[in-house]
DNA sequence: CTTGATCCTCTAGTCGCTAGAGGATTTAGC
DNA sequence: GCTAAATCCTCTAGCGACTAGAGGATCAAG
């Protein structure tokens, strides 16, 4: 039933000392010890963790997730609070999938512009300094 | 011709401290100094720092920038390095657009299926807890 | 009974800045 | 010329979210 903090590691696939950090910043509580002082978890702290490394991947800051657990912690109050930190968060997906899809156009014109020549004639160079001609002052 | 940092700052949208550390960082080479000991730039430093705050913002690490730069110093040579630094980058800026790309379905399915109903309801806890149920237990 | 894996706490380091203290100098208005 | 505000300087410390390492205790397997 109970087990250790590397097991925990193991079912969740976040690191050992990431666990004890989330402990210490209380995004976790504190686990109960054994005799011998090593924590032990349970199903819950699978849950919950895997809750927070979820929302971790899906880019949600920590402060962000603190305020999702006590949702979740309380179900009987309303989703708005849920759902505004969502839609914040969807807003500021979009700017990100939109800055990165320029990015990546621009990368990959780049790349196929990048022929076997010099760098003098290789247009990523040029494409991030913002110019339109080979920054050959920089040499001096 | 010469000009502050202050300058600099506004004609690159690089914040002073940030240039600074640029400049300490080895990322910026350091700037001559007025009698009274203020930074003196001039043109260069304004293509260097759009470099830089360009490249930043497709985001590369500072680590690339410096190999970029050393090209960009170098135009004899092949431009087979930025091809590879661009390439490898190009590869995880798709990784990191279908993850958002996931996510932002993800997030704006959540929101359309919350309701004004209470945190049990809402679809959003489920989905980050990656659980088809009402994730009551953490009340305890 | 020993070896190696795992656990503990603690401090310090990472990256890329950002903030603030405390002081010097420059610029603008009067 | 004088004052007040803006800008500059250096320095240290802090941020988020970990990660690494020292130094030591304990556990599980052969």
């Amino acid at each position: 039933m109970a087990f250790s903090i590397g097991e925990l590691s193991r079912r969740t696939a976040v690191k050992v000392p990431t666990i004890r950090y989330y402990e210490q910043i209380g995004l976790l509580p504190a686990a109960p010890r054994t005799d011998s002082n090593r924590r032990l978890y349970g199903q819950a702290e699978v849950d919950r963790l895997n809750f927070i490394r979820h929302s971790r991947e899906l880019g949600f800051e920590i402060d962000d997730i603190r305020e999702l657990l006590a949702m979740s912690e309380q179900p009987q109050s309303s989703c708005h609070t849920v759902d505004s930190i969502a839609n914040s968060h969807l807003a500021e997906i979009d700017r990100r999938i939109a800055s990165l899809t320029t990015l990546k156009a621009e990368l990959a014109r780049m790349i196929s512009e990048c022929g076997r020549g010099r760098v003098c004639d290789c247009r990523i160079i040029e494409v991030l300094a913002d110019h339109g001609q080979c920054r050959s002052e920089h040499r001096q």
